[in-house]
DNA sequence: TATGAATGAGGTTTCATTCAT
DNA sequence: TATGAATGAAACCTCATTCAT
């Protein structure tokens, strides 16, 4: 149950090591295969671990999976707001929070999955939809603050950023279905677009 | 595994009846807690028949996806194809589209959320997937259409349509997680939206 | 679905012709299923009839499989006793028999399969015990009367009827795993060897 | 009712020890029940452990009932072939061979009867026959070397064997059902009367 | 801390039997 | 008489979780 930094001068094996290997274990399973289509020994093996290994690190599954949620939410935020100069104009901020967006989703495929295309609903507890909310916040700010400084559409900036959040998700999923194929140029200017999307005419 | 007509001179027990409660059923609970999450005798209980007569009537949980998703994509169809006229000028096409999808997503929100919010890959069989690209073409084809006699932004139209599509869904989402209310009026004001975003510069 | 005898003064289908078709569906199925390996839909399918026609003509499954049992008793009653000349001198009897058993088994291989390579104990009710027990005793008796005017090996003559029966039965058997080939003339020589073993040396 | 290996370092559950105990108790059910007689449930029971154990040793009834078949024939090989002298005088090899198959029989009859007694062929794998094969390969050269070497029946070496093996296999079966006794006497005299069955006259 | 054999509730599926027609 | 859709108990099997080591 405890997190380990890592860093060490002993030779001994990192002992959050095991820890970090179920989770990056879980998340591949639970991004392919859902969470109830994933079995916990399944986990584990992937893993290079024990099955009862898992519950030394974490309650139960359900408690795997709110952690493994709040990691990837963790890793989204620090991809998208580290060093982020907020006070750029309107629309270079706006680009560049998708350019970091589409990077994102492009350098971790499978976290990205995991994040939107399932419905977590279910089984968050607490203290993970508290940390959804938490990443979600800064976003909301700037997207307000995008839309009072810029000649934003007559909607609620929320629905606004629906949009172009779905719009992004769309563009990911097509491509993972072979429907599409992404490079950054194309992401690029499908950055343009939602950016179109949401201004006045 | 049959289908009836629905007319009886004799007192027999409605035929189709049975089948229509599963398949409406099965569509509920997938819709909110997946296929792995979706035990048969929960369908049944929900459906209001014994669990061997969905056995009777699908030969598997598999199959009864299968046709849960094919019935949906059938209706999807229906809502967005019938009488439409597909000369119209690319923009009120659009629009046209548009209104219909978000009509059909707000009138019969869980098989919307049944279609979207899942990832069915990994059970549909060859039949589903056949089924899917024969609903998918006549709004690529349309697509096509109208991106060739307007002025379309360069990038792929698929890529366009996989935009706009995954704006619709976001926004749905979103409305469903509470984040967002949505009217007709600001669901067209979203559909002004992605067809600038379409467009141009 | 209207199958027809044809000869009958009217052009009604012949009574007894459902619950025969019914009898040697079940007696293939579980000649080569075993008992509890046949599911009752298969023996209706394999008959041709509704699964509910079988429950018209057998109170369940074990009164099913009682008269197959019976059915196929009497079957071999009749091969082996039909117009047998028992007053024969022991050798002649003895060949006749061994002839008879030999024609039944080659002839009506499923029905001799089902009486032997099953252990039929478990379901016999009262009836088929006796019935058995009926076919059993004539042979009985000419084994007894063979015995005492012959120059009997010195065991029991119920020993010495296992043993010759048994012979039979591993031959088929053998034959039917594919491990010999049978044929009359090998067949009778396997008489000429058993008549050998049951007397002195 | 608890077997113990015995040496032991630590206070560890014996290992072999429950696979063991399902491979007996699935043993005594088949052979008194057939295959699909007996729900693995009850094999459990009678194991002594719970259902899903059954499962961390064989992957399905089928892998078990293969287990079992082999275990038994290996027991069978032993108690046939173990320090055989095969070069003995033809008469004095059959009288072994008899004796040792009769042995076994009455040593072990759930085993014989679960060898003897069932139709394999539907649920055996590859491997099972090829051990079956593998257990037979010896006998039948000791049958042909008998036969070779003596003044044997005119008639295939491998029908001679059926014959014989089906009439132990009768003996015993006419035991089984309560229609003789059998002791080691009346054994030797019925494996005199088979040794003579496959001589010339 | 780590293991993995063991558990048993619950999952999917089958099937003997019934009954309205 | 004949049907076959419907039933639900019970079959086979999975898997989240525990615990002795």
């Amino acid at each position: 149950m405890n997190v380990q930094s890592g860093k060490r001068g002993r030779g001994r094996p990192a002992q959050g090591d095991k820890q970090r290997r179920i989770l990056d274990a879980a998340l591949a399973l639970f991004a392919e295969r859902g969470f109830h289509g994933t079995a916990v020994p399944l986990v584990a093996e992937a893993a290079g671990v024990a099955t009862g290994t898992i519950y030394h690190y974490f309650a139960n599954k359900e408690a795997l999976v709110n952690a493994v949620f709040r990691d990837a939410k963790a890793r989204l935020r620090v991809a998208v707001y580290a060093d982020l100069d907020s006070t750029q104009e309107p629309e270079a901020l706006f680009r560049e929070v998708w350019r970091r967006l589409a990077t994102f989703a492009r350098a971790d495929p499978v976290r990205f999955r995991f994040l939107e295309l399932q419905d977590h609903v279910p089984y968050l507890d607490a203290e993970s939809r508290e940390f959804e909310l938490n990443v979600l916040v800064p976003l909301w700010l700037a997207g307000r603050s995008i839309a009072s400084r810029g000649g934003a559409r007559d909607m609620p900036v929320e629905a606004l950023m629906a949009l172009v959040w779905g719009a992004l998700v769309g563009l990911i999923k097509a491509e993972r279905l072979g429907y599409i194929q992404l490079d950054d140029d194309t992401l690029a200017r499908a950055g343009e677009a939602c950016w179109r999307a949401t201004q006045k005419s």
